[in-house]
DNA sequence: GAACGGATTTTCT
DNA sequence: GAAAATCCGTTCC
């Protein structure tokens, strides 16, 4: 085994390697039930941060009205017409990020949505960033989880990347690894095939979380029975905002709110 | 335990 | 100008 493979080796993972790029040169229906059990890892300057992916989500390209490539190519979603084995990072909702990984080849813009996984390396440099500090939740002032009552505010580690938005939260994923590739050893930002493949017969599948359209197709897949699978929730319209400022504050002296 | 509303900004119509 | 591949705390069964 080349030096550098050691060097960069994951302390959980001491048989396994990097997925080669071919993986992810198929359509993305086929690799999502194949990446459940592989590792996304995240090496920083404050350490490293390893998942074994639990749940993802197939997106296909200009086909799909689902997929943010549908309505053809943008700033934003450049990198999933590039080459297969990229990271696709994109920001959401005023406040998250989530991370695709792109497949099939170059002109085909479709991708993988990380959605959920069980942390399995740096676990506290995960908490760290998803509740602050480790002194516990409130610690450092931080909003995320503080102690307004005195239940059910504890975190958990099985939450620490169960959703796409936690998960990028807890491996520092943002904006700077759009583009990534995961596909080398050299990338702060890769993937490692599962140590222990999950048959088929432990793959279920469902409608994708959050999709207004083609809401049908069964493209969301998860390992049965996992504790770190996020809770469906189905697409729901966001209501129109109760305060339209229509008009300024009262005219008669009245303080406002 | 389900349902709801707020936060917040990029992206496209 | 509205919707969006979300998360979290609170409220109401």
């Amino acid at each position: 085994m080349p030096l550098i493979a050691s060097l960069l080796r994951v302390p959980s993972l001491p048989e396994t390697e990097l997925l080669p790029r071919e993986f992810f040169a198929r359509p993305a229906v086929e690799v999502a039930p194949d990446l459940l059990g592989c590792v996304l890892v995240h090496q920083t300057a404050e350490g490293l941060v390893a998942v074994r992916l639990t749940e993802d989500e197939a997106y296909a390209g200009a086909s799909d009205p689902a997929s943010h490539a549908f309505r053809g190519r943008t700033a934003r979603n450049a990198v999933m017409y590039g080459p297969p084995g990229h990271a696709y990072v994109y920001f959401t909702y005023g406040m998250h990020f989530c991370v695709n990984l792109v497949c099939q080849g170059e002109g085909d813009a479709s991708a993988v949505l990380l959605r959920s996984g069980l942390v399995i390396d740096g676990a506290a440099l995960a908490s760290a960033r998803r509740y602050g500090t480790a002194g516990g939740p409130g610690a450092d002032g931080r909003a995320g989880v503080r102690r307004s009552t005195a239940r059910s505010t504890v975190p958990r580690e099985i939450d620490l990347a169960r959703g796409p938005a936690r998960m990028c939260e807890a491996l520092a994923i943002d904006r700077a690894q759009n583009g990534s590739d995961v596909c080398v050893a050299a990338s702060p930002l890769r993937v490692y095939a599962a140590q222990k493949p999950v048959p088929g017969a432990d793959v279920s599948t469902g409608p994708r979380v959050g999709v207004s359209r083609a809401a049908d197709v069964a493209w969301r897949f998860w390992i049965t029975g996992d504790p770190a699978v996020s809770v469906y929730r189905a697409y729901a319209p966001r209501r129109a905002r109760a305060k339209p400022v229509t008009t300024r504050g009262p005219e008669g002296g009245t303080i406002p709110q």
